[in-house]
DNA sequence: GGCATTATATGATTTATATCATATAATTAT
DNA sequence: ATAATTATATGATATAAATCATATAATGCC
């Protein structure tokens, strides 16, 4: 995969008010944001913002999916979040004045803006609507991250493996037939989120393939009994 | 252990200005803030608040050590994080206008206050100061909580018991003889943090006390050669 | 102060999962 | 198209760590 860096573009099309967060904005707020922001189009598998790197705005996908990632040890990487259309990306490094922890990727192609540091630093001060809608997309994450944590601590790999497909589903919903999960990972990257070796994470999806609970064709994952994979996943209630 | 609840007193002793993201505020706003806060002492063992329940307010630690923790599956605790005097807790929830997702428990004797909810919202609305100082501290607690993932995901117990043994020192310090991380944990609580049972957590320490990496006497753990416990965790550089 | 309970310790056994190995299928490049 | 590379699949083996078991030490309680 080449990366060529993203195609700058102009902002005609794409609508940042749709991003959840800025839905707080006014009529004005919301034109005069449109004037800081540039539009750009990535292909699958660029990246966005790099580890290390010093971040000059926020990013906000207008379409496509992306996925944060950090190089653990031994070079292997660890996803950190997984993130959808209206999603913002790299408010935490941006916020805390700080470098980029991890690095995002495009998962496919997408449509991405860039807000300029200083206006989104002028806006969120001077709109505290703003501030909180971003401290709660904070917040939720931090709460992602924690139960994250307890299902790594305490769950086997196949409960893990079964929740992973859970939370695909809920984050990026089913195509049109109704049981495919809308999103293309190879083995390795989901391997990457659920914290197994790709070997495994191969063996468990072949394994819940044979018992019915999912079914397989290439990267695609359709899930066929929600019912007993919740129970795989010893989602408690 | 008996939990009587909090024992309320006067704030003439504390002052949460010493609390690290209240130090941006001037001397009018920190006497506004002492007449909006109740100071309360709580002993070993206590809940500052529970999972489930709602904020009525932010908590600062005075004094004292807190565990927050959060019940996993098969009722296993799972510690999240573990904080110090002159950090605040609760935050969290408070912000995002939910219930509490983990419990805050009192680690040994402390003191610590409760700043009234609405005038904590009011405060951080009209201090971008303030709320910049809560959105650094989220920050970091999402960027920790993403590298015990990482580490939760990629490293043996071993190392994440020599792990945890760094982050005890980096978080309490040592005692005056420079050694002796400066909080008492059962063993219990260690591997609820660490991840792993309570028996791999006793077995490792007695390892590590036998390697000569560390020294054991009774809840006391002194780090007897760094160098080679650092290189146990596996900390890259 | 002695009894009950809980925490710590350590041994024996089992098991989930990583690792190593090899094969086939699917992409990508030439 | 064909070769080269990468992704997926599956078997065999090794091992870290959980679990079960029992003993001792420490702590809390009447």
């Amino acid at each position: 995969m080449k990366n060529n860096g993203p195609l700058e573009t102009g902002c005609m099309s794409c609508n940042v008010r749709l991003n959840s967060v800025f839905n707080v904005l006014d009529n004005d707020q919301a034109k005069d944001l449109s004037l800081h922001k540039s539009c750009a189009v990535y292909k699958k598998g660029q990246y966005v913002f790099a580890e290390n790197g010093l971040p000059a705005g926020l990013f906000c996908i207008n379409s496509g999916k992306i996925k944060l990632t950090t190089t653990g040890y031994d070079g292997k990487e660890q996803i950190l979040r997984l993130v959808k259309s209206g999603d913002i990306v790299g408010y935490r490094a941006l916020l805390s004045n700080e470098r980029y922890h991890c690095s995002a990727v495009t998962l496919e192609d997408a449509s991405i803006c860039m807000i300029d540091k200083k206006y989104f630093f002028d806006t969120i001060t001077s709109s505290p609507k703003l501030m909180f809608e971003v401290v709660k997309k904070m917040s939720n994450d931090l709460k992602v991250a924690e139960d994250h944590i307890v299902s790594l601590s305490q769950k086997s790999v196949r409960e893990r493996m079964a929740e992973a497909l859970l939370f695909l589903k809920a984050t990026y919903g089913f195509e049109e037939d109704n049981q495919t999960i809308n999103v293309s990972l190879s083995r390795e990257e989901i391997a990457d989120y659920v914290g197994t070796s790709t070997e495994s994470c191969i063996r468990l999806l072949s394994e819940f393939n044979n018992d019915k609970l999912i079914s397989l064709k290439g990267k695609k994952i359709s899930i066929i009994n929600l019912q007993k994979l919740i129970q795989t996943a010893n989602i408690e209630d």
